[in-house]
DNA sequence: CGATACGTTGACGGAAATCAACCCCGGTGG
DNA sequence: CCACCGGGGTTGATTTCCGTCAACGTATCG
């Protein structure tokens, strides 16, 4: 690493990374691009339905979903962010949102101007490729979401997210063996997953009781990854990830 | 229009050019890329999951969509294209596919290697912006649809479908009046939205019988605008749609 | 003109929603 | 120190969409 890195944005670096290694001029590029950084408590609004950002949200810690209101108070949450995402780079390219993102949990970000991400893109292709890939990866899985809520059952849908969080978690170096730490409640699964809470709470105590996870005190422990990932059909190839200690 | 325009390409050029005006040069690069024509009968295959391709499959005419097969000869359709649309176009920067891609009706397509789309992204950074933005779009579809079939029944995603598909036309000069062509059966529709086909056929006769809509020998026609969008909680911004008639 | 795919209809069953309590636990303030 | 409070979790009774199964109708095409 070279010596000229600014630490700040270094979970961005390491995200970026598990697609290809930066030369260090990227490395330098991207840490040292102009960012307003703060800390956001929990269950507070980054942009929102309508809103026209001019500036891109680097997730460096915590926890962030994305979610739509529908009437009736209902909503549907349509992605959940971990250090190193950069939940709205959309904003990039559609002026307008479409839908909210929010903190779950308090949450360090970093706020970048669309001008230096685009300047940044323009000096450094390499980085622009790896940040639409990740917008595809994105995609991906809204695709695995959608196949879940269209043809499979509770059972297999929380299975699945509980894989997915894993894997993701695991590659930017956020597991501790076989555990990750997750801000959700089961309300909040519900609300990604098309359930309601109550059946979110019966689905989670029949996979602790079949032995294939524990979850206390927002800590999630994988307990059997085969039957989990069985039971979910989960198959990590969506999420393109490059090392696979899988 | 220039007149050293290849005319094979111009649903392209028209896709493209509903977000922003092409320059003679771009338009000239564009309709000049190396292309493979070729016309595919209904039902087949373009690339399937776990394929590597080295091309992009550009749709000029028809109807193609993206799926993928769970277990049980269940599936879950996750996007329909039209022309003008790439629906492989992630296959540049993702190297194997976790979906399929196929036709839906007999289609007019046009190949071009990924080395060639490169070229053209690298030498027209404009044309490359235009790309990511339509896999974005891409992304927002997918997240609405996701809002459907979490927190939406039957009447209101099936509704929101033919909202989407009658705008997503009309924007590309595919809509006559207020009717589509569309390949589309009962059962694709089901396995697109997560429902029996049964239940499709139910709802689609409701909408029918409340005076919405009309469809018979693959045209759909929207007879009540207004309620029609009032049942699938249809907003259009998601489609970042440029020229709005509607 | 029969094969085949698509659409239609009815009876029945089931996964999950809804409704309504109640419990547990950590935080907080009197 | 304990009462109180509130968010999250748990449980049971009941309801509802929607799936499944099965049959039959209908249209298109070789």
């Amino acid at each position: 690493m070279p010596s000229d890195i600014n630490p700040g944005l270094l979970p961005l670096v390491r995200k970026l990374e598990t697609v290809f290694r930066l030369t260090p001029e990227e490395q330098k590029a991207l840490t040292h691009l102009p960012v307003h950084f703060r800390e956001l408590p929990a269950d507070q609004d980054i942009v929102r339905v309508g809103d026209r950002p001019s500036q891109c949200c680097l997730l460096l810690e915590g926890f962030v979903h994305r979610y739509e209101d529908v009437g009736d108070g209902r909503r549907q949450i349509v992605s959940f962010h971990i250090a190193g995402d950069i939940p709205d780079l959309l904003s990039l390219h559609l002026p307008v949102m479409d839908h909210n993102v929010g903190t779950l949990a308090r949450s360090k970000v970093g706020f970048v101007s669309h001008q230096s991400l685009r300047a940044l893109i323009a000096n450094h292709p390499r980085i622009g490729d790896a940040c639409w890939r990740d917008t595809l990866i994105d995609a991906a899985v809204f695709r695995q979401w959608m196949v879940g809520m269209g043809r499979r059952d509770a059972h297999a849908r929380i299975a699945h997210l509980f894989c997915e969080l894993f894997v993701r978690m695991r590659t930017v170096g956020l597991a501790e063996g076989n555990s990750i730490q997750v801000p959700l409640t089961q309300g909040t699964i519900a609300d990604a997953l098309g359930l309601s809470q109550v059946h979110v709470n019966r689905v989670v105590q029949a996979l602790r009781s079949d032995g294939l996870i524990t979850w206390r005190a927002r800590v999630l422990t994988i307990d059997d990854w085969p039957t989990l990932q069985k039971v979910g059909e989960f198959d990590p190839t969506y999420l393109h990830v490059v090392d696979e200690a899988a």
